[in-house]
DNA sequence: TGGGGAAATAGGGAAAATCCCTATTAATAT
DNA sequence: ATATTAATAGGGATTTTCCCTATTTCCCCA
């Protein structure tokens, strides 16, 4: 039986030699290389074949999603376990979508990123460590009373209430009456199940969704 | 000549493990231990007397400023080099006020750490490196129009505005008027360069200012 | 093909926030 | 002693936001 072949991707190196360094020792595992930005994990899956890829969320060029996507559309045999350094809400709920074989945090234990490299790379789809099965029971119990999915045109509005605008000013920028701009603020309000803009801006950002 | 004894703090196991498979084989550097939250580093700083602490300025139970002035009240001999995932300018400025012997990102390369390490242990005061130099030097020159630094008191303003408080909650909130609350705001504005609690509320949460 | 429903549009009226002043008190620095 | 700054509070004018109702358009689907 051959190693499980695993490539690291995280912006940050001291990241990096920190996961080479629990996993290197590792009997059954080889760790075949280092990305520190979205296009060199690309390029690295490409060359080296992966079975695993840790592939950390934040990524300063490519968005973590769009990545394993990619990763995806070329290699089927590869396994995707995603890494986030906080419990970041907005990725995990996307994850549930556009699916990892698999989510951590950097905060667990290193024992668990052996647990879940061996995991996938047997083939095992979902794995999550309990942290982030914590969280995503959260999420759903939450989910229940709003809409969620804002739509493209209240996105627009989102990003430029973000941006510090006024609804007026909001309104020219779009090109729409003052009161349209109000409206599509109450829908946001109740999907995103706020109140107010100053919590709308603040989750917009919290949860980059903008 | 001894070894520099060197104390590792951060919050993700899988950091204090890459740094310390980069310093540890390194001649004349000594790891002496690792903690995982503010608490538990002023204990190991009590009990290991490092010469050195390398310090997420991002813990879990005690804000890392805090942890730097309390380590220099009691070891007046041990030197502390903060250590951030990313560009923050809030603590960065702070640091300025409440120094660091100097301070670093994770993204930098390993050998900087190595590099930082014994420059501090020497004595040297304020080793920064390249980017977080650049960073300073545009916080400076940034900061001709604005006073920067909110009071106390502003920032209780800042963080109920954050959590989508009207300026009536806030006023209640704290026991005072809604018009002392506004003052308030007022001067928030002007200090960090915007015109409403939206941005405020925006740049507060981007650079985690509460 | 005739709804049913969501998305985008818009107005009226009430409430809240902002702006621009003045003003007092306490603490701190010069 | 005096100047500065932080924190407090108010008045009054203006702007923005919030909530409700309402219309049109468009797409789905039964």
């Amino acid at each position: 039986m051959s190693s499980i072949r695993v490539l690291i991707v995280d912006d940050h190196p001291v990241v990096c030699a920190g996961i080479r360094n629990i996993l290197e020792p590792t009997i059954g595992i080889e760790v075949v290389g280092e990305a520190h930005t979205g296009e060199e994990a690309l390029r690295l899956v490409k060359d080296t074949q992966p079975d695993v890829v840790l592939l950390d969320m934040k990524l300063p060029d490519i968005n973590g999603v769009e990545v394993i996507q990619r990763i995806y559309k070329t290699n089927h045999t590869t396994r995707v376990l995603g890494l986030s350094s906080y419990n970041d809400r907005q990725f995990i709920s996307e994850l549930l979508n556009h699916g990892a074989s698999g989510y951590l945090l950097k905060e667990e234990v290193p024992e668990l990123i052996v647990e879940a490299v061996r995991g996938v790379a047997e083939g095992e789809q979902g794995w999550v460590s309990r942290k982030v099965a914590a969280m995503l029971s959260e999420i759903l119990s939450n989910d229940k009373t709003s809409d969620s999915e804002l739509t493209a045109r209240e996105l627009d509005v989102l990003r430029l209430v973000v941006e510090g605008n006024t609804n007026d000013q909001i309104g020219i920028a779009l090109g729409i009456s003052v009161k349209t701009v109000e409206n599509h603020l109450h829908t946001i309000f109740q999907k995103m199940n706020v109140v107010s803009r100053v919590e709308a801006a603040v989750r917009a950002v919290r949860e980059e969704m903008v």
